[in-house]
DNA sequence: TCCTATCTATAGCGATCACTACATATCGCG
DNA sequence: CGCGATATGTAGTGATCGCTATAGATAGGA
């Protein structure tokens, strides 16, 4: 809003007593422990350790908020993700990585377990429509990237010729979505990673034997 | 509470004036729409069609209300799984006809999409930890049953000796929880069928040829 | 008919929701 | 220093939350 042109302008009044930046972490935890709706302004403040008046300056509303977070969470992940899809040497591959990578993460004691996108997306009302549709919109975005890394080995003719991407990308982002509930279901790594190998005993098999 | 006796006593006061099932039925259908803490009890008693005191006097509070709910919904779910379990001649017959039976009832027009038990189980504050624990320990119960079906199998000679039918069930398990939320962002049928045909590629084959 | 029991509708309880008016504090600038 | 600008803490706004006190309505039993 107010920083378009030089990259650090000088604030003319009061200046911010907090870090903005590590408030925004810490709203990021409360709601990937409790989603959108569940989560009240009150329990943001103090997690954040602001009044409410500073929380509303410095980020909106509740709203702007909770996409700000879901924004840089999604940039981190983001960056995971793309890496897996560019180092592995074929699509499969890339998928095993990815679905390994989950099982560690969604259960990893360093923070709330389940995935910020899909904490949200349930047991809301009417009123949080439009978050729920910047959500939808992440999730399909999520898949899009997943489907254009395994076109990609498709391209590379390491499926067989009839192969739908589309459903294969669909079936592993379901398995993705079903691991974050057995994880916020209490699954550890170990059984998540269990399930991860089972889904890539789905992985298409050429037709002529290998 | 009070009828414990005759099957059908004579109550002394005022009749309820309006059918106790019915509104169960409305209430389950809100619920199953909204999860637990986003529905409110005036959208409870906008849809049954009554005034709170009603509500309270007939269900307790709508704690007790959505765990009767839950009790119908889960009671008519598990007699459709019971059957098919039953039936099927094998554990992989039973495991798929579960799966395209969810296909096509959880994206059905006639009722909310998803699944009620895990409509409610993210978004949710730490004031609803006791419908959160009945609710996970009937998704562990499903898991156990589908467990169960699997270990017949197993028995039967169906799978290969060194199969972890534990996880064989949690994968499966993963995969419905999975298709629930791709219900919610508006998989069709169709959509939802591909991926349980995907996952049933992932059944255990035997080492020997068939 | 009157009493008791139960259900019903109205109206409102205290608590919490997301959010803000207001006065005060602290900065750059003149 | 004073002045405008921005941030801060206090203390609240009206709305909604789950729930209930109360009084009137409607039944059976005396």
């Amino acid at each position: 809003m107010k920083r378009a042109n030089g990259k650090q302008a000088k604030p003319r009044g009061r200046p911010r007593s907090f870090d903005r930046d590590a408030a925004l972490e810490r709203a990021i935890d409360v709601f990937w422990r409790h989603g959108y709706e569940a989560t009240s302004v009150s329990d943001l403040t103090a997690a954040m350790d602001i009044n409410p008046p500073s929380l509303y300056a410095a980020f909106g509303d509740k709203e702007k908020l909770f996409l700000e977070a879901v924004e840089r969470y999604e940039q981190q992940r983001r960056q995971t993700v793309t890496k897996v899809f560019e180092e592995a040497p074929t699509a499969k591959e890339a998928v095993h990585r990815l679905l390994r990578e989950a099982a560690s993460e969604l259960a990893c004691s360093s923070h709330p377990r389940g995935c910020l996108l899909v904490m949200s997306d349930t047991n809301c009302s009417d009123a949080s429509a439009h978050v729920q549709s910047d959500l939808a919109q992440r999730r399909a975005a999520m898949k899009a990237s997943l489907k254009a890394r395994i076109d990609r080995g498709a391209a590379a003719g390491e499926l067989p010729r009839d192969t739908d991407t589309a459903a294969l990308a669909e079936f592993y982002s379901t398995v993705f979505q079903g691991m974050v509930m057995q994880a916020r279901d209490g699954a550890t790594p170990k059984r998540l990673l269990a399930t991860a190998e089972a889904a890539m005993r789905a992985w298409p098999r050429s037709v002529k034997r290998s």
